[in-house]
DNA sequence: GTGATTTCTGATAACGTTATCAGAAATCGT
DNA sequence: ACGATTTCTGATAACGTTATCAGAAATCAC
């Protein structure tokens, strides 16, 4: 037996619209046009309306209103998590507040499509009104949720991009041009022999964006400066593999100069690594990390310097092209690189 | 105008309830009871309802579930943050996934509620079946989303507690255990003269728990071993406002031989300030920090001692403890005090 | 074999909202 | 002053689902 609020019976039901009509004096229909800012209606009825709205502190039914099947005024995000287990390892996960600020800004609900999306569930999704709109995460070159949804004509926005862009919305993070912003800060500095410790093998066999296009933008870099190329893949999760892997391009490559990772945490290791050679960053190695902004790059001993985004602005201006795509149905496709802020800490130097 | 498949146009409607119905030579009503698991139904019946949405691909239509005043299965999440701009520093966003995850598992929708929430809002939600039941952040003392839910009979979980727990279901992070577990820690090293630097003073003001709760260990500990007291109540969010609370603390009690903090930034601060003064860590003095857990403590140098908590746990459990609570309409109250867990880094040291 | 129970199924009516349509009132053009 | 247009409003039906009820079929008790 459920316990329910006895005393007030009556405050136990929501306040719906035709509370409101009723208490305005007009009919359900003609709320229903206020609430949805519809063309014809007289200035005087507008303003009893939304008298009683604020009188009766009406909300109004976001599922009822879906299931007409207008605009649900609901974005998903969507993950392709192999095994949800692994969430909470997932960097992408940074990109959450920004665009539940914008959703919520915009007035639209924001569901995190976590567990396993068939493409028969994506397009019922749609088909139902249950979402407007979807913005995808780790989108692959090839990628069977882009296809599906271009296909179908539904609205989508990424954080990221795959092979074929044609009349796509995206916003991805600019890594080539971040190579050579890495680059030109170092070549400044009078380096001359650059190596780079990258994104798993395994990332770039799957088609991952980052781990393919840093690996471009290091080789087009190298070979616009002809510097000798050294660069190795590894785990970015701990400072170990940070360490291993210079170990690795110390052994292979004696003379470089400074090191390039994609990864706070890894050039935290290589700091470490070098320190175990004899060598200390800055005076005798430059270090520098790729990777989305934070606190975590000032506590690091040389605090790091780094080429740094914003999770937090780069979701929020998905969600942001998303809810205009939705709203401007004619809005050409927006592609939106983002090149990281170069922030200069301790540990890079002039060579001397 | 709007495009749409027209190649398909009946591919561009969902699979309804009444499609299942129709292939499986049933009434609609008999296929919501078969999805429900509702008692009375045919063994052969079933089967070939249950043949029939597999044909079809058929998945229910929430929003419209909802409507009719059953369970919604979604789940809210609240954090009352003033202004949603603050949303990006807020350090429950690290309870996001834990809370995603549990949702998913359980089949749960959940909504990150990030913009205002009226009284009169929160409880259209409970009444208009759009959300089951609520996790509430920052918990204060006195909170009025609590006494509101509270009054009304609607389910909740709090992450954190506030004061009147009388049949409240919550999980909050133990922090008067954690500060006999630091005070236990560094005891054992010889320490007797250990400084504290907390939460800022406008935090307890406003009466947040773990603001009240961390000063209230710290004070406890101090009596229980008889040793003098010195804290020091400053701004979490930079190295440099550990930086300066370091020096206050240094200043009026030189003789301090360990600092705790509750935030590993400011712990990182703290260890650059004691080497200003000639003071190396963990030499010459021990910092310790408690805080979530993640891969902070392990890139400051000397890497941080830690007590610490697994935000995706609580988070996780928090959820779960939701679920059940909707499940099992009889279940007594679940009151969950999480103690951190001690990581020794290389930050503490006995004393000499 | 009769009546009472149990098991199963389908009509029907809601839930809160919006789209469609048609009619009423006001405004306009001549 | 008249019809034509524009502005405004309300009936009605529909969205996909579940609760309620009542009736049919099967089982049970004696």
């Amino acid at each position: 037996m459920p316990k329910k609020n006895t005393l007030f019976p009556n405050q136990n039901r929501a306040v719906t619209i035709a509370d409101v009509a009723k208490a305005a004096g007009v009919s359900v229909p003609t709320v229903s046009r206020i609430l949805n800012d519809k063309e014809y209606v007289a200035e005087e009825t507008r303003q009893r309306v939304h008298e009683a709205i604020r009188t009766l502190g009406y909300t109004p039914h976001t599922q009822a209103r879906r299931l007409r099947g207008g605009i649900s005024k609901t974005l998903a995000l969507h993950h392709p998590i192999e095994s949800p287990h692994d969430l909470s390892n997932v960097i992408e996960t940074s990109y959450f507040t920004g665009i539940a600020e914008a959703a919520s800004e915009k007035e639209y609900f924001i569901n995190f499509l976590v567990s396993q999306l068939t493409p028969e569930s994506l397009l019922n999704m749609y088909r139902s009104s249950q979402i407007d709109g979807i913005i995808l995460l780790q989108v692959r070159m090839d990628d069977w949720r882009v296809n599906l949804l271009r296909e179908n004509n539904y609205p989508f926005v990424m954080i990221g991009r795959c092979a074929d862009l044609n009349g796509l919305t995206f916003i991805d993070l600019d890594f080539e041009t971040a190579m050579l912003q890495a680059f030109d800060h170092l070549v400044k500095l009078g380096h001359r022999n650059i190596a780079f410790l990258t994104y798993p093998r395994s990332w770039r066999k799957m088609e991952i964006g980052p781990a393919m296009r840093s690996l471009d933008g290091y080789t087009i870099a190298q070979s616009k400066y002809g510097f000798p190329s050294s660069y190795r893949e590894i785990g970015l999760n701990s400072v170990e593999e940070g360490f291993e892997g210079t170990l690795d391009l110390l052994h292979e490559n004696p003379e470089l100069t400074a090191i390039i990772t994609v990864s706070h945490l890894t050039a935290a290791g290589s700091i470490k690594a070098l320190a175990t050679r004899g060598r200390n960053v800055p005076q005798d190695c430059s270090v520098m990390s790729i990777g989305f902004g934070g606190d975590f790059a000032s506590v690091v001993t040389p605090s790091l310097t780094t080429l740094e985004w914003s999770p937090y602005e780069i979701s929020y201006q998905a969600a942001i092209l998303m809810t205009e795509k939705l709203t401007q149905k004619d809005l050409p496709p927006q592609q939106i690189l983002v090149a990281p802020g170069l922030v200069v800490r301790e540990s890079t130097k002039a060579v001397t």
